[in-house]
DNA sequence: GGTTGACCTCAACAAATGTTGAGGTTCTAC
DNA sequence: GTAGAACCTCAACATTTGTTGAGGTCAACC
């Protein structure tokens, strides 16, 4: 069974080029991040990288998730919970995406308390700007 | 970190040194973020710092918006809308809380269309975006 | 079986965000 | 009027998150 988005869960294996290109993430940034723990490949008898469908979910998450805050040590600890092999499952990444959003969330709770919090007290008469 | 809200706009001036152990924000970044811009200080005859109480909600603020993924720079142009002296209103305050907030949420709700779209449903029809 | 573009590793650099330390000055309390 | 804590500047270092380049290998096509 091949439920079949963009990519192909089951394809032979994509070029760091190829997932660069479909990602719009740099190689370079890719070979960083599977460095750093975050996605995994399989190698040709070449050496060569090649990877399966679920690097593009990573990637995208990844990049997510950055722009809420997480440091990539983050990002890797969640991705972590996923099977280290080749497809998680929807539930895997359900799981996730909701650890993820919490978290996030919560980041966003905490500023708008301290933004509550910034101007404490009003009052009818506005601080004398005369410091 | 401490976010004392219990302090006197008018106070003459903090020394850097109570305005970290009030903040809790380590006084090496205080003069970091004064040199970014995104805090300012009246000198002293012999060249000491002294800060007004809105530091303090400056500081709260800086650190809340990290952690939601601002960077010191898009943090620097936000608090550049409030007036550069001395005690900004509770209008300016709302404003700025205003727009932090919108910002933050947008990019949660960016983690979050992300997240929807990793996993996409493998039984009904799933969306075919082009690679 | 060569050519050529894509790929490999490794190291150096870069920008953001600070911290630490050296060397000197100011402030405050006695 | 002086001792010591707190402050000043400036430069070097540290960490995170990558990019760039050198020098060499792989793979795909003719």
């Amino acid at each position: 069974m091949r439920h079949d988005t963009s990519f192909d869960w089951h394809e032979p294996g994509l070029t760091i080029g190829q997932v660069a290109q479909r990602s719009g993430v740099a190689a370079s940034a890719i070979r960083f991040y599977e460095a750093q723990g975050l996605i995994s490949s399989d190698r040709t008898a070449g050496n060569q990288r090649r990877y399966h469908g679920d690097v593009m979910c990573r990637l995208a998450m990844i990049e997510a998730c950055q722009r809420v805050g997480l440091t990539l040590a983050e990002v890797g600890q969640a991705l972590a919970a996923l099977p280290p092999g080749q497809a998680p499952t929807r539930q895997d990444w359900d799981a996730l995406a909701e650890r993820l959003r919490t978290e996030a969330q919560s980041r966003i709770d905490q500023l708008s308390q301290v933004l509550r919090d910034l101007a404490p007290a009003p009052e009818p008469g506005p601080p004398r700007s005369g410091a």
